[in-house]
DNA sequence: AATCGATATTGACGAACATCGATATCTTAT
DNA sequence: ATAAGATATCGATGTTCGTCAATATCGATT
């Protein structure tokens, strides 16, 4: 799954009023995503963890739902790009994408502020920390 | 229609892991109302005029959607907080309401920066190495 | 290779939702 | 009051999606 990316580099697309239509579809998808309370859920759980990370089977405990539906969830969020995953033996282990939130969070008007730029560090715009 | 509101004031609730399912399923309309993209037009429409606020008629006709779909949009985002209405004369105007668009920042992890502190403020727990 | 536990996929079902045509309500002007 | 335009509601339809049981796949261990 391609990670989406604004075509401004700056400035709050929502707010700014110049958002195109395919823009306007990319970023819903990732609203979408977040708009389901089992997964907002799961982020929060993930985000909990000491390490940042967390095996799958973990989840299914936590919550309410079954394994299928938690696997699914987190294939939603792997593909929009808001997790990685891991597999470390038998376990796999997903994280939060911590530039998809910042992205999100850049649409809804965020100010970008100045990066204490080093010469010629490329920022060509990672999209995933990892 | 209440405006949502989280229980804690500050720290972002969506990485603090601390989101209880009342919160999740709160958080997730709001991130569901912009999980589409008609919405997330309209409201870059709204935002893109000098004064803020649209009559509803300029809308149907800037998208290509009928007056009903419009209408329908624009009652689900009254209604979930995101604009507010006013009637003038014929014409009714939306405005989009900001600070919900700041509680969404604040949910997906924007540092809430510490206020204009006095002396003997706590500043504890940034908790947010990123 | 055989087994076991973890994760993913499949198929199905029901609920939620976006969309539109038709129609109703509301406001202003005549 | 009546007409006209703006907005909202209703009813219907097709699609998307969350959920789960059953099953498959994958990795590790014996």
């Amino acid at each position: 799954m391609t990670p989406l990316q604004l075509s401004t580099s700056c400035c709050p697309p929502l707010l700014a009023g110049n958002l195109t239509a395919a823009e306007a579809a990319g970023v819903a998808v990732l609203f979408r995503v977040l708009g389901e309370p089992a997964r907002l859920l799961l982020l929060s759980s993930i985000a909990a963890q000491p390490g940042g990370e967390v095996c799958a089977c973990e989840l299914v405990e936590s919550l309410g739902l079954s394994q299928p539906t938690v696997s699914h969830h987190l294939k939603v969020m792997y593909e929009a790009g808001l997790l990685t995953k891991e597999r470390r033996g038998t376990w796999i282990y997903y994280r939060i994408v911590r530039a998809q939130l910042a992205f999100l969070r850049q649409v809804l008007g965020e100010q970008v502020q100045a990066p204490p730029t080093k010469v010629g560090a490329n920022n060509t715009k990672s999209a995933y920390a990892d």
